[in-house]
DNA sequence: CGCCTGGTTGAGAATCATCAACATCTGTGG
DNA sequence: CCACAGATGTTGATGATTCTCAACCAGGCG
């Protein structure tokens, strides 16, 4: 059966501070506004990780996000023209389908999905992001987002005006180079999953979706074999092109080979190799 | 059942000549390779449609690949760069996955196929390209193609090495303005795809595909209701996620539902709004 | 406590794949 | 120009994977 983790110290994106090298400033920006909701007979609540006074520098983040390759002066610049924003809730929306396109957004903290509403009505799961990727470059195109985007907990993230991203990008070449990186790196990410649902099996689909999410966690420094799934049976079963049912189904049916274990949103992955054999074998 | 045509009048990009509005010099190369052809005893051949002197101010392509949004004298910077190359036949490949990443290209005439092998062989076609769309977009980031491409027929491109399209791309801001944009219309394409294969039928998949080529076919000024398939009935169903006997009976059941007329690789949409009626539909 | 969302499991149905046979087209060499 | 071979396309019978419908369970939150 795989022994089963019953307790809550597992990783997530937003259960861990992810700015842990923050300078005094910032330091005492925290306590100067911590100072100030309880003047204003705010409720006294918990130091919040979602501190929106982090800079660029000290991200440990950076070198996933856009820093990477940038100097320090760069990356100073770069630190300017992004915005900070308050945290979203788990639901909340950082925008919706066919809202005008101003900025892309790095995750910070948590994690999100977009998806895609038809006319018809029915809706798809179109991605999901971790801590350190971009959001929202669907819509450069056509000034419009093609997606809603949703906060699936507690998340935090920076806002990129873009054309203020086109203009630096003018500017620093290795900024020009690192986002054009970043676009193709979608295009190569989306046409994997082309593969994905064109030919492989429901039991093929959610190993290699659980690899990836495994990789993307280990990015970030998160265990690559045990952690919570942000999102629902349904959603993954969106995202891969199979009903809820069949997602729930073969998680138990790997389960039982004892390539997982899962708990609710709990999720080891005990054998890796195991995992990725099922993709290849055919 | 619709009538079928049974001629060989039907357009397809490479049997039209793309640059009918060539400049006088450019005509003078064109006699003086023809002359020079004689002279070598080489066999005389038709005006090929291939011309390799073309500029980019005078294709009439310009309006959908990289020198929209550019003026005069930014169109000819990018016609510094560019480099148009030998034809293709049909079944040649223009580089193939894994190959080191250089240049994208631009379609001038016929159609290309990008496909991607899996370690275990089995391969499946992940696009298609038509005159005026971009190529090679996928190894921007990893510096290696991720597919191989092949041309479907007879066809021409031109190629723009990347690190030369960087550098003007960081002069002519409009330039890069339009390279992201064209970046992220590859990205929100991709993701329609992905919403495709993850929710549509099979009907639907191909009415969808149906369609899409003839919107495409539009923007180069064929026609939107009558073309020829430059992909085999493997390849669609490769694209599609389906067999090629799928393929074959959706067609012939769209034909006796009088939406499309086929004849091998001829079609007519008989009936667009019925095929869209098929993708809406519950 | 009870509701509602989310998740699991089972039985039957439907779509699409597989296997197989055959038809047709294309291009090549005689 | 014809004949042939290989690739491509069609059609039918059968079967498997996955969906649909339905019932039920668990957990979180007011």
């Amino acid at each position: 059966m795989g022994f089963v983790l019953k307790h809550k110290q597992w990783q997530t994106g937003s259960q861990k501070t992810l700015e842990e090298n923050m300078n005094p400033a910032d330091a005492n920006d925290k306590s100067t506004n911590l100072a100030e909701s309880i003047l204003n007979h705010a409720p006294p609540r918990k130091m919040c990780p979602h501190n929106t006074r982090i800079s660029c520098a000290s991200c440990r983040l950076n070198e996933l996000c856009l820093p990477i390759a940038l100097n320090k002066s760069e990356i100073h610049q770069l630190d300017e023209i992004v915005e900070r924003n308050r945290p979203y809730k788990k639901g909340d929306h950082l925008y919706r389908q066919n809202d005008p396109f101003n900025s892309v957004y790095a995750v910070r903290a948590g994690s999100f999905k977009s998806y895609f509403l038809s006319d018809s009505g029915q809706g798809r799961v179109t991605g999901f992001f971790l801590p350190g990727e971009i959001i929202g470059m669907d819509g450069i195109a056509s000034k419009h987002y093609a997606n809603s985007l949703q906060a699936l907990e507690h998340s935090s993230i920076c806002e990129i005006p873009f054309s203020q991203l086109e203009s630096l990008s003018h500017q620093l070449p290795n900024l020009q180079h690192h986002f054009f990186a970043i676009m193709g790196n979608e295009i190569a990410k989306d046409q994997q999953i082309h593969t994905l649902l064109s030919s492989y099996t429901a039991e093929q689909r959610m190993a290699s979706f659980l690899l990836g999410l495994s990789s993307r966690y280990s990015r970030v420094a998160l265990s690559p074999s045990r952690f919570l799934l942000p999102m629902t049976r349904g959603d993954i079963g969106e995202y891969l092109g199979l009903t809820v049912e069949t997602v729930s189904r073969i998680m138990t049916s790997l389960q039982r080979k004892e390539l997982i274990s899962v708990a609710n949103r709990e999720i080891e992955l005990l054998n890796l190799a195991g995992l990725r054999d099922i993709i290849s074998h055919k």
